[in-house]
This record gives structure tokens, C-alpha cells and sequence, in this order.
DNA sequence: ACTATTCTCGTACAACGTACGTAAAAAGTG
DNA sequence: CACTTTTTACGTACGTTGTACGAGAATAGT
């Protein structure tokens, strides 16, 4: 599940990350486990949002020591990657009807459906690296989906991309919205703000367009429009 | 500039940020200003990332004290505002054609400039809220081009932020492939890993796709192809 | 019993954003 | 001129973060 931005350093090499059981049967056994680590952070996550997800939070959650959390992820980031394709693994696999422009349109709608359940990820896929299993999985559906275009590989690789990051912003966008609707003094004042700005004489178009605002769509409907926009102006090679 | 995502809490009143020039005249006479410091953390972020702008660190390229910054700037976060804003200078007032989907393409290729011209900007704009003057004077412009659409005033401005969020996003995952191709050890770790899934079987399409993969297109062309479906695929009405 | 290996986790540290308070500088007022 | 008021400058200090280090505990093979 690729999309997003964020340069960063080092990382940790993604087959050692994704691909081993824990093959030894030397040596104590874990207490906790991955799967428990990963649940607690997107949990708290989802309950408290991103920045709660520290290590000593996360860790006194799932009952453990702080530094007991690097055994199953040698960094935080790690833990970022493991949340997301946790929540990856939510989604289900997309219908398959004959037009790959529908079907492709309902993926980015199962996308979205899982960002507004964890409204953290659109955040946290910013700085994602490598996709795990679970991400795999859906990019393996959404390639399927793509077979009738004749794309090359790595034309479908970056369709998928390119719809993932439209997703992911496009639901981070309305997050904010209503994050902002909760917030009504902000709001209020950012309205006042661009009042003002609007009432210089400077800015004659946002004048207008302020003045002439119609009513806000519902974000659905918004999300469905600029969607299938995007998806009906894809070329098919 | 608005676009990205990122919810946040509380913030500082735009109008109080954005629109006075410090009316007073009593007391000590500012040893710095807004600007420098401004232009000093974007010098920072430009060498060596977003990471490296630390108020410390700011603070010691301009040659002040730590908390001298917070006389200009309340809050970090400001002053990541204040960033944005200040390389949204940077930007020329589009060129107008008759048509306004080519002025809208103008308008995204300026972006995706920028952004290449200041790499962290795609993650700044993640957390953004309120445009300061540079930014509404481009998004003056973008309105002004988006005029013989005739769509109404919210409408409008919802283009202008899906164009937005698209380039920082699609700019900031062509930033991501470059950094990838700079750390050759880790982009190769990345191609063994989807090698060694692509072979366990079950993932037969992205087999397909890694063993057929075209030879990736230039960025630009890229973005260009991606940006002129969008705004191809944008609805008058 | 011994050794090797693995996990656990208390302590500690550097770096961060920033609250607080005091000192310094400028302007207004007598 | 002195004195008050206002604003900026910034040292110190605090709480929080990610995580390096290393000592102890548990397990398995010998």
C-alpha cells in the first residue's frame, strides 16, 4: 500500500521485517507477541489518535516494558508498518465485475472506508516504506482488476499508487473538515480570517467565491465525484 | 495552499498570524524578524530536511537565543506555516490561456516546481491550515483560471485542493523513488523482498507485473500523464 | 550442571518543544 | 533628567520522546 510522502534515513530490510516466523527454539520465550503490540498501538490509535502511540504508552497497554517492545520491532517506524498492514488485513477482498473502471473505482472506496476507520492512516501511510502481507494481498487484487488494461507492469504498479495517494489525501482532507466542524471556534475564526482577506479588495475571486459558496456537497458524494473523475481519465496504455 | 492531512489540536488564530505588522512603537526594537527566521528554517529544511529544523537549530543559524523565536513565532507550528508561505512566494502568477484546463495543468506543474525545488514541502503541507498572503494570492489565481467553469464557490476551492493535495502527493512519492535510487542497499533489499513474495506462488499478478515491468517513465512525464487525466476528467458542473 | 541463546526491562541519555522569569532596551511622561 | 510601561532577549529548567546499554531471567541443547 504504497502513497504518500516522507524521506527518512535507514529503514529495516523488509524481508527480515515481513517474512520470518521466528524460526529458533533456543533461548526464553516471548512473552508478548506481534500481533498483541500491533493491536494495542492501533487500538490506542484509533481511540487517541496518532500521537498517542508511543512506545511507553503502548507498552504499559499491552502490559510490558518499554524496551520490551524492541524485540518484536527494532523502531518505532516498524511499529507503523506493522499497524498499517494490520489494518490492511481489514480489507476485504473487492468484487470483480467485467469493467475494470468499476472495479478499480470500488477499491478506492474500500480504501476509503478503511481510512475513515482509522483515521490515522492517511497520516501514517506518509512515511510507509514497504508493503507487508496484508497490503500485498489487495495490490495482488487490484493488479487483477487491472488485467484488462494491457498497462505494463509497472504502469499498473503506479496506477495503484497513484490512486492510493489520491485516497489517502483525499480522506485526510476530509478528516481535517470535520475535525474543523468540531472545532468551532477555530473554524469561526478562520472564517473571519478569510473575510477579511476576501473584503481587501485584493482578492476579488475569493470575494466571490466565498460569497457564491453553495452548499458544501456531502463528502461522499464529493469523494465519489472526484474519484471517478480520476479513474475515467485513466488511459488504458 | 491548503491540502494533505494531519489533525492537530488547537493552533493560533490566523488572523492575529497572518495580517499585522507589529503596530506598536513602544518597547524594545525587534534584534530579528519574522523573515529571517522564516528564510533561515527554509535554508535549513532545503540542506537537510524537515527533520533539521529545530528551534534550536533555527535559532542558532540566525544568531539568536532558543526562545528568542517563540517572540516571533508562538508555537513551532507556526513556524512551519510560516515556511510554507514564504517559498509559496516563489510562485509566478500562471499564465492564461483561453482554456482552463491548460491553465489548471500550468497551475499544477508550478506546484510540483516548487516542491522539487523544496523537497519537504509535500510533508509540511500535511499539517497545514491556514493560507498565509503568499498562498492566497496563487490561490487567487488558480480561482481566476477556474472562472469559465461557472462552478460555484465551494466547488471551486474543492479543486483547488484536490490539485494541491495530488501534486504533494504524487511529488512526494516521486521524491521518495529518488531517495530509493540514492540508497542503492536498501532499494535493492526492497526488490529481493518483492522478488521472494512474487515467487512464493501466490501472488501470481505481481509476478506478472515485476517480470513485465516496461521500463518506468520519467518523473515528469509521469506526473504530466497523471495530472492531465485529473484535470481532463474534471467536471464543469 | 553447563552453556548458548533469546527475551525482559530498569536505568540512562540526548534531543526535543516550550513554560517561566529576569534582564535589557526602547518610548512615553513628568 | 528620572521613572514607568511595554516589548523583546534569552538562560535555565521541565516534561516527554525514542532508544542504547547491560544485567538478569528463562529456555533448549549438550
Amino acid at each position: 500500500m504504497p502513497g504518500g510522502h516522507g524521506a527518512g534515513t535507514a529503514g529495516v530490510d523488509p524481508q527480515q521485517l515481513w517474512l520470518n516466523p521466528r524460526p529458533s527454539g533456543r533461548g526464553r520465550k516471548p512473552s508478548f507477541s506481534r500481533e498483541a503490540i500491533t493491536a494495542a498501538a492501533v487500538a490506542l490509535a484509533d481511540a487517541e489518535g496518532l500521537e498517542a502511540v508511543t512506545m511507553r504508552r503502548v507498552a504499559s497497554e499491552v502490559g510490558a516494558g518499554v524496551m520490551s517492545l524492541y524485540s518484536y520491532a527494532p523502531e518505532k517506524e516498524t511499529l507503523l508498518e506493522l499497524m498499517v498492514d494490520h489494518v490492511s488485513g481489514e480489507l476485504p477482498a473487492p468484487a470483480r465485475t467485467g469493467d475494470w473502471r468499476t472495479d478499480l473505482k470500488a477499491i478506492g472506496h474500500l480504501q476509503r472506508d478503511l481510512m475513515l476507520r482509522h483515521t490515522w492512516l492517511p497520516a501514517a501511510l506518509a512515511t510507509r516504506r514497504t508493503p507487508g502481507p496484508h497490503s500485498l494481498a489487495f495490490l495482488e487484487h487490484a493488479l487483477a482488476a487491472l488485467r484488462p488494461t494491457r498497462l505494463d507492469g509497472s504502469a499498473k504498479l503506479e496506477v495503484f499508487s497513484l490512486l492510493t495517494g489520491f485516497v489517502a489525501s483525499h480522506v485526510g482532507y476530509e478528516i481535517r473538515q470535520a475535525a474543523a466542524a468540531d472545532a468551532p471556534g477555530r473554524a469561526a475564526a478562520e472564517a473571519r480570517y478569510l473575510a477579511a482577506v476576501a473584503a481587501d479588495g485584493h482578492h476579488p475571486e475569493l470575494a466571490e467565491a466565498l460569497s457564491a459558496p453553495g452548499r458544501p456537497p456531502a463528502p461522499e458524494a464529493l469523494f465519489t465525484r472526484f474519484l471517478d473523475r480520476l479513474v475515467d481519465g485513466l488511459d488504458t496504455g
